[in-house]
DNA sequence: TGTGTGAGTTTGAAAAACAAACCATCAAGC
DNA sequence: GCTTGATGGTTTGTTTTTCAAACTCACACA
């Protein structure tokens, strides 16, 4: 067989195709932050003003944020998150772990999790509990003709 | 007080600027499949070569993968995750389980774990192992000047 | 000598990001 | 009623980046 020309088919590549953009995460960081309007999003993340329009526009399309009238005369938007939103915390999460340990001296931001302790996350099994280490992980390719290494 | 300027002083932001690059990610999601050839690299994710030149350089100055000699005449690389890149493993998983979750019908990839359960990884506080959810957290911020709000 | 492989560079055109200024809608103060 | 200030964007013109495709270089193998 010969040249694929198609990319891997992947729910990462999707998903980045979500919030892959330059900004897309720093917005959601924001709202998660609890600052949800367009211009405190506009200087807390540095995005210039028509990038951050259409990163929201993607955004909202997409089903992670949600714009919310909170004015009527005049008409004034927020931006919060959905559902499906709330649930790239923990990618956020990991992402902030991982800046911490290997790019900063000191966090800028610690979360103070409701058991007592400063959270340290962790990736875990839901069925069994244990941490992911990538030896105990085996793929399982379910679109025909991909593999671990590449299209057949 | 007045006009910030500067950006939210965040770990999150310094890791996006290591892998918030398009490809990047995916070039990772390549090399912890154990695709590690720069060819094999540009088929599975379809980055233009040149770009894909700039993103492996980026990714071994950021220590987070590492170039190996396989061949010596004529000189060959491939490249490896360090431990620092290792540890990016669950960004991409929990990046993946929400794009199965949101935007596919059937996953194409599914990790078997060593407990026999299909992989559905959860973010747990390590301390108390409790999933993280956003009303358990409350943020501390560490840098002079900044809140959850911004720069005041 | 000629073909193939692997890891990139080079080139020129198209797309995206950027900074800065601008606009529309209103409320409040003078 | 005129001006100032918020807020949530658009518009404009320039700089960067991306992109596809072709090219290069070093070698192995036949």
């Amino acid at each position: 067989m010969t040249a694929p020309a198609t990319p891997r088919p992947c729910s990462i590549a999707d998903a980045l195709g979500v919030v892959g953009e330059k900004y897309s995460l720093l917005v959601l960081r924001e709202v998660f932050f609890g600052v949800h309007r367009f211009d405190a999003i506009a200087r807390n993340t540095a995005a210039p003003r028509d990038i951050l329009t259409a990163r929201l526009r993607r955004l909202v399309d997409a089903g992670v944020l949600e714009k919310v009238r909170y004015n009527e005369r005049p008409p004034r938007y927020e931006y919060r998150p959905t559902p499906a939103g709330e649930e790239l915390r923990p990618v956020l999460l990991m992402l902030l772990r991982w800046g911490d340990r290997h790019l900063r001296d000191v966090p800028p931001t610690v979360f103070e999790h409701s058991c007592g302790a400063d959270l340290d996350p962790v990736t875990v099994c839901r069925a069994c509990g244990e941490e992911v280490h990538s030896e105990a992980l085996t793929a399982r390719f379910q679109v025909p003709g991909w593999s671990a290494s590449g299209l057949s």
